[in-house]
DNA sequence: CGACTAACGCAAACCATTAGCTTTTATGGC
DNA sequence: GCCATAAAAGCTAATGGTTTGCGTTAGTCG
């Protein structure tokens, strides 16, 4: 049975905005589940017991940090959509931080649920733009082939070969995908 | 000054394939820091000195073992030579060992060299395959597209979505890179 | 051959992690 | 509304992984 409600609810929001705090405030080296424990007043069992490893935290942190809190602007025509999109898209991962997140939520994943939900997070974001192409009439792309051509090769690059990634690679992966 | 030659080789040496020795043997679960000093014949704060972590050491013996051994095969044509490449990529990565490696190599890796090194090792195959058809005197695509086209879309996969992968998937990405 | 110093061994101290048990508190039935 | 149940958190002690300081070994260079 699951209780969704109540102290567990409490318990994992004080932990996790404990997380958040302390990697702005400190960052990553030297964090411990101790010291997020005391920061959330819990004891450390309780936190070892809900995720069982501070990568594990970290990982449900980062998912919940990546996904996105607003649907892709519209600019009215399917090309720019996507320019946009990708171009946030990369700005948002391939920061620092953003990296560090990306890292994190691959990282402590035993079961890959929280790297699918990732992916699942670009997908439903691209879907919602090549729908609203569909509506004006035109003929998309499909979501899959998006995902291999624009979200996969940002993606590879950001984890592999950080360098020389700037918004107008971005913009060149949109143009190869909808043809010149 | 760095010190490659004598006590030191040997101790990395050591220290390797005990880590190799006892992943195959009893896996990664449960492996040790000390565990492995004592199969290398080290002590523990000797391995943490060198490599600091358990992860940055996974992370190294990771990178040797993703390191191809062995040119591409030589089909004499190009698609063929790259979808079997793109095949036994695939093979080798996306079984649970070869993600395990993988995210091993990614995991430990505070600068981001060891990734580099991976994807160098990939861009470095992919050269060889593609300069071959040169010879031929083809007009193959550059290596940054075919690294954006079947590299990127297979590690993406296997890292985010490791369900649905299997050779067809790769024979396509290669036969839309080269055009139809 | 001898001085220098990076790297290793050793051992003690530290602290993250685990385990066993008790207490609190959602949850569902009466 | 109240009680029974059990999930989840608190607490404490013990384990063992990790860090640290210091003495020793052994490559490297003059």
């Amino acid at each position: 049975m699951v209780r969704p409600g109540g102290r567990s609810a409490r318990v994992q929001a004080a932990v996790h905005t404990a997380v958040r705090e302390l990697l702005a405030e400190t960052g990553r080296d030297g964090l411990t589940v101790p010291m997020v424990a005391q920061r959330a007043g819990v004891t450390p069992s309780t936190v070892y017991r809900r995720w069982g490893d501070l990568q594990e935290l970290l990982s449900d942190v980062a998912v919940e940090r990546l996904r996105p809190d607003t649907a892709p602007s519209d600019h009215g025509d399917l090309r720019r959509d996507l320019t946009a999109w990708a171009e946030q898209f990369l700005d948002e991962m391939a920061s620092p931080a953003g990296r560090a997140y990306v890292r994190d939520a691959l990282l402590g994943d035993p079961d890959g649920g929280n790297a699918g939900r990732c992916s699942a997070y670009a997908a439903e974001q691209l879907d919602t733009v090549l729908a609203r192409a569909r509506e004006r009439g035109q003929r998309p792309p499909g979501v899959e082939e998006a995902m291999d051509r624009v979200v996969a090769p940002l993606m590879y690059r950001i984890l592999f070969r950080p360098d020389g990634l700037d918004a107008a690679y971005a913009g060149r992966l949109v143009a190869d995908l909808l043809g010149t």
